[in-house]
DNA sequence: TTGAAAGCGTTACCAC
DNA sequence: GTGGTAACGCTTTCAA
């Protein structure tokens, strides 16, 4: 059913009903009444590409989703899907395929000048980030998740990786951790130069010199957590402690220490970062995780309501948030053992 | 830029320009040639909108997100994009929100009205599913991804679940396990029912009775698998295998199994069902963990293919893909202790 | 092979 | 408070 049909059946004119249903104030209580029951019995709808066409607005918020397909992802999305609920914006997610003919400022930059978003995510930022270059010369709004150091104005939203991983730090060097790890996210990445730089600080500020051998770099996997744990658990002496990137990172960090007759807490401990996801959780792990803890789901509603505001007409330079991290002490963290005190 | 100014500047009329760009055969080829080049070089694309408007066409596949966000949806998605690639077609996620105001018809129901996807995925069905029924009425083509006995015609997509688990439950049967426990998905999706279905039978080709304390049912989460197998484990006799439904539920269930003092492997045998993901690997887990095993992202790659058969016409009551799942042993499972055998 | 013009279904600017 | 009407940017007959 077309507006014009729709118009003619209740007698009024499609400009009247266009108004009722978008809640112009000049249109008259009992009207707008009688045209949303009849828009709902007689089940019509605006042409969303009709609307988009003469708005000049998409209607849609994209993400590009990593090439890795990375789990975090559809927690963030859900958050902002939460958000959106009832916004009539859509999200449009447009993933990386693992072997892209495209390259991945083709696919935001397709997604600008074609007209389907209104406005961006940015996913994983690098200090450098073309991306961010990209989209702020396109002129659309967009909102950083995580933190650039590219010069254009940009909007943000972040967690405190760096205040987070220091802690976690801290407090392992409290225990008496001497020889910690640190299996780090992808290199390159801010978020992850954030965590080298709080694991260093901490480790400075008890004037601990800085061993390169233990830190490394690489996705977010389970295997790449056992592989690097495994192999950092051959050095000589070894590490007593592991800051593990993410939850999948752990759970490869918890077999390697296994795999080699270790046992989580006592000989080792370690501490990991969540996302916090529904279907695993730090707290269930045996021995339960101590975590630094940052709602990834929160942040996705956040990011939408942000992007809402920058729709709304808010400056991108004014929207930068750092968010703090929540450190949570179980049973995988522990003193170290006498004979690795220093 | 618009194709009005665009054609302009090539001193040819929009009707050509259009011609040109959509691959219409009665366009001259150097005309063809010229008009692509200088498109790249002046950054002309056609506005989605206005082209949707006018086709009629949305350029979009719908996909609805579970309310809880599971962890398999991302991986389809990723499929998905691996086959729409290079198509102009995008992905409309619309996840619930947790505690949606609208319910699951109306989110559908809406995404088709209002012209926002020429083509909807259904995903985890029920034998009697109201969103197939809507769906069909709507006349939209769709994909459901799963199986349903809904009476409408529809085109579907889906893994021998059955099969699988029967398999899974063969082998177990094999090694001499008589005390199987399965911790399937949530309680009234067809898939859930047909792995009820492969486990039963492979326990009557045996004549051996069925246990209905046996077989749980619950989202696929560490928790649940923890939870329940600790609980299971507490029977006497205690179960000797498990079935878990999920990569998340084997976590769960291999902690339950050791927090007991249990060995996998030898005291307690264990396969799960593995849709694949990059970050998480049932290769890896300590120890290596047997599954019954498919692809989500090659499921979502085939599903956007016969989305685009639907689109082009291929009737939907003409595809019904039945895949084939493999069962690959690993170290989890292992005979039965001879104590418990009958 | 190319071009002019009529829509596609809505919103929003002006009148009334 | 309500109704004409001109856009929105493109595709697609119909003519040339």
């Amino acid at each position: 059913m077309k507006l014009k049909e729709f118009a003619h059946q209740l007698g009024l004119s499609p400009t009247t009903v266009s108004r009722a249903l978008s809640g112009y104030p000049e249109v008259s209580e009992k009207t707008r009444q009688r045209v949303a029951e009849e828009a709902v019995r007689l089940g019509y709808r605006p042409n969303i590409n009709a609307v988009r066409l003469v708005t000049g607005r998409a209607g849609a918020i994209g993400a590009v989703m990593g090439r890795k397909g990375e789990f975090q992802f559809s927690e963030f999305m859900i958050g902002m899907a939460e958000r959106l609920d009832g916004e009539d914006i859509d999200i449009l997610v447009s993933p990386m395929a693992e072997q892209e003919t495209r390259d991945e400022i083709q696919i935001y930059s397709r997604l600008v000048t074609s007209g389907r978003v209104d406005a961006l995510i940015v996913h994983s930022p690098r200090p450098e980030d073309e991306r961010i270059r990209l989209l702020h010369k396109l002129g659309v709004p967009f909102l950083v998740h995580g933190r650039s150091e590219t010069e254009v104005p940009h909007a943000w939203l972040d967690i405190d990786n760096e205040g987070a991983i220091r802690r976690a730090t801290s407090h392992l060097l409290d225990l008496g951790h001497r020889r910690i790890a640190m299996i780090n996210g992808g290199a390159g990445y801010t978020f992850s130069i954030h965590r080298d730089k709080g694991y260093r600080d901490a480790l400075e500020e008890r004037g601990i010199a800085f061993d390169p051998r233990l830190v490394v770099h690489g996705h977010f996997t389970d295997e790449l957590g056992f592989r690097f744990a495994r192999s950092l658990l051959e050095q000589s002496p070894r590490p007593t402690a592991f800051v593990a990137g993410s939850m999948m990172t752990a759970l490869g960090v918890y077999r390697a220490v296994r795999s080699r007759g270790l046992v989580v807490g006592r000989d080792i401990s370690v501490i990991a970062h969540d996302d916090v996801f529904p279907y695993l959780t730090a707290e269930n792990m045996v021995p339960s995780l101590s975590a630094t803890r940052s709602s990834m789901r929160a942040a996705g509603a956040r990011a939408a309501d942000l992007v809402l505001q920058l729709l709304g007409g808010r400056p991108a330079d004014e929207i930068h948030e750092l968010w703090p991290v929540e450190l949570i002490l179980r049973e995988s963290t522990g003193p170290a053992p006498a004979e690795a005190r220093s």
